[in-house]
DNA sequence: CCCACTGTTGACAACGTTGTCCAGGTTCTA
DNA sequence: TAGAACCTGGACAACGTTGTCAACAGTGGG
């Protein structure tokens, strides 16, 4: 048939109620008022007596009444929820840019829903468009996909949009990135400085943005010193342990120009590195892309090209905030610095033969 | 442009309305065909015939109709969501958690709607209640306080609650906890089987009842070996890492019995202590209660009672769907097994005295 | 030809809330 | 004392969807 996404509420679910909640026309009678006058009283609005407010709120907690805002929200239009999607919740990179868009969330009274698109095009979609569906004000997406042009109905109807960490395929929406391409560019050009020649970098697949920013960074950074560069030196793909390990072994073993160094292009790629170099026999230099947890206490300590999470999401957040509180000026491109952090891998263990 | 601004729901804000978004209203009126119909068509119903249906869906593309999920909860009174409530989104212990749940919401075709409650109890109930005003079909709670009790309004109307990692105060809902007091006492012991007899217990706050079911499994570890326990050698308090170092230094230090040894009681602990020990001119042996990303490269890698957070999660969405689906026997108490991952630390270098 | 039946379709009410508007009553002003 | 201005409170109609039920056309049997 078509290619209806799954509806959530379609799953049949048994609906066992215990007992019916209250409603404002319960409280109403039971305090004697209007429902109306409810209203009021539970919105704090003005106009109602002391007494009369008194004897509603007596009857909203002897009934256990909690307003419905799914009805309210039908009612004003506005739910008061922004939706998050990205790749991994449980990401040690993401799950900082997770709590720092809950954090804004917060101070704007907004709730937070969240979603993991596991890398995958068509299940981000699946969870913007529930998200859509459950009319959330505002979206912060890591986008998985570059095609967005799904979006366009509802950034039409007014949902505001912020990509970040990746750009989007909707130029009309903001954009906060960091600085891949300088961030990859300068963490290469620390291992250059440091007498490496033959330099391996390993990244993300290369239809993830990201990846390819910081490949071109390495690049650039080689070309600037006049370093030739190998192409089997270069690995983008899945950032699976196998894979990464096998890549690894194999550009430092490789003839006849083993790498002497190793640039790793995010946070999974460079722990698995780690691993690999730990037990190789020679020293290997490593700087990664993204800080680990407990990176300084590593043997040796991992320099790292650092990106703030938390920065982004809180830096998208107000973003989104921004555009619901009513700013339409032109769609922002916001890129936020790296910060390399040096901690003696890559001058404390140079490899022992800087020639060639 | 009388109605391009519209009230807000918490907060003050304007609404742009850039143009309203269209209902089945909209798409019957340009299909041709009734509201019912739309309803049906859009929801899959039998009872269309294909040409009135595809009519329908050209509709829909056409005006880019999205179902407003907000009027659909309110009709059907489930919002084919859940919350979850922890401590802090950002931690490495609680974002496998928050993902498994999610995964498990996926796969019930519910939403996940999160928030931290930063270990604030006043925080948690805030939380916990605005998701309540949502009706949220169930709730996955860290408790940050042992008071529950305005939740039961709530259960009395048909909320599943599940509380996990810590029990709730509230004995109608199941709990999913790790062996606290088990994976302690092993740890412990396998401290004392390397020959420590001094051995530091550094926890979390007392109020937090992992804390405390962990130096519970502590004592029963020293007791059980005929150990006495200098007070002094315990400390229960904030995880920050200030603290943390004082408490390690002080009992590293302390006079007349300097311990041999530290057991840790959460991931927070473990990595300020492990800072700490890679400084400290003698060896200590180190055994934290949580794992760590990389602990095994660490020098000396870390000897862990590792939970499995994302099964503490799974278990506890499991449980929660379980009742949505109508399972209504009595609260279950779920206690997940912890895991020894030996490392090196305690035997690789184990206190070379010893004695007393 | 009528009847019962099936299959398709739409009119209408409800879900629980808030915005609009108007009815009373009270107090202040002229 | 009339009139205006204000305060309080309630009736009612939306918001967009789904459940109920009835209308209607077409079909086959008697």
């Amino acid at each position: 048939m078509s290619d209806r996404t799954r509806s959530p509420l379609s799953i049949p679910l048994p609906r066992p109620r215990y007992g019916a909640r209250p409603t404002m026309k319960d409280v109403a009678a039971r305090a004697g008022v209007g429902l109306k006058t409810v209203s009021r009283v539970v919105n704090g609005e003005p106009g109602v007596t002391a007494e009369t407010e008194h004897r509603v709120q007596e009857a909203i907690t002897a009934l256990g009444f909690r307003r419905n805002d799914s009805a309210r929200v039908l009612r004003k239009g506005r739910t008061a929820s922004i939706g998050l999607v990205l790749e991994d919740l449980a990401d040690p990179f993401y799950a900082p840019l997770n709590r720092a868009v809950e954090e804004v969330a917060r101070d704007h009274g907004a709730l937070l829903i969240n979603g993991s698109s596991a890398e995958d095009p068509a299940r981000e979609r699946e969870l913007v468009l529930a998200l859509c569906a459950r009319r959330v004000d505002g979206l912060v997406v890591v986008p998985a996909g570059d095609d967005h042009r799904y979006l366009e109905p509802e950034t039409a109807a007014g949902l505001a949009t912020v990509f970040v960490d990746r750009p989007g395929g909707l130029t009309a929406a903001d954009t906060v990135l960091s600085d891949n391409f300088g961030g990859a560019r300068e963490g290469v050009a620390h291992l250059i400085a440091h007498g490496h020649r033959r330099i391996g970098f390993i990244g993300d697949q290369p239809r993830i943005h990201t990846a390819t920013e910081r490949l071109r960074g390495y690049r650039a950074a080689m070309a600037a010193a006049g370093l030739p560069v190998d192409e089997s030196w270069v690995s983008l793909g899945p950032t699976s342990p196998d894979r990464v390990r096998a890549e690894a072994e194999r550009m430092l073993t490789g003839r006849p120009s083993p790498v002497t160094a190793l640039f790793t292009g995010n946070n999974r790629v460079t722990a698995t590195a780690v691993r690999v170099l730990a037990r190789f026999p020679r020293p290997v230099a490593l700087v990664g892309f993204d800080d680990l947890e407990l990176a300084d206490l590593l043997t040796p300590a991992v320099t790292v090209i650092a990106q703030d999470a938390a920065q982004l999401g809180r830096t998208a957040a107000d973003l989104l905030f921004r555009r619901l509180e009513g700013d339409d000026s032109a769609p922002q491109r916001v890129e936020l610095p790296t910060r390399l952090i040096v901690r003696g891998s890559g001058e404390l263990r140079p490899a022992p033969g800087t020639a060639l």
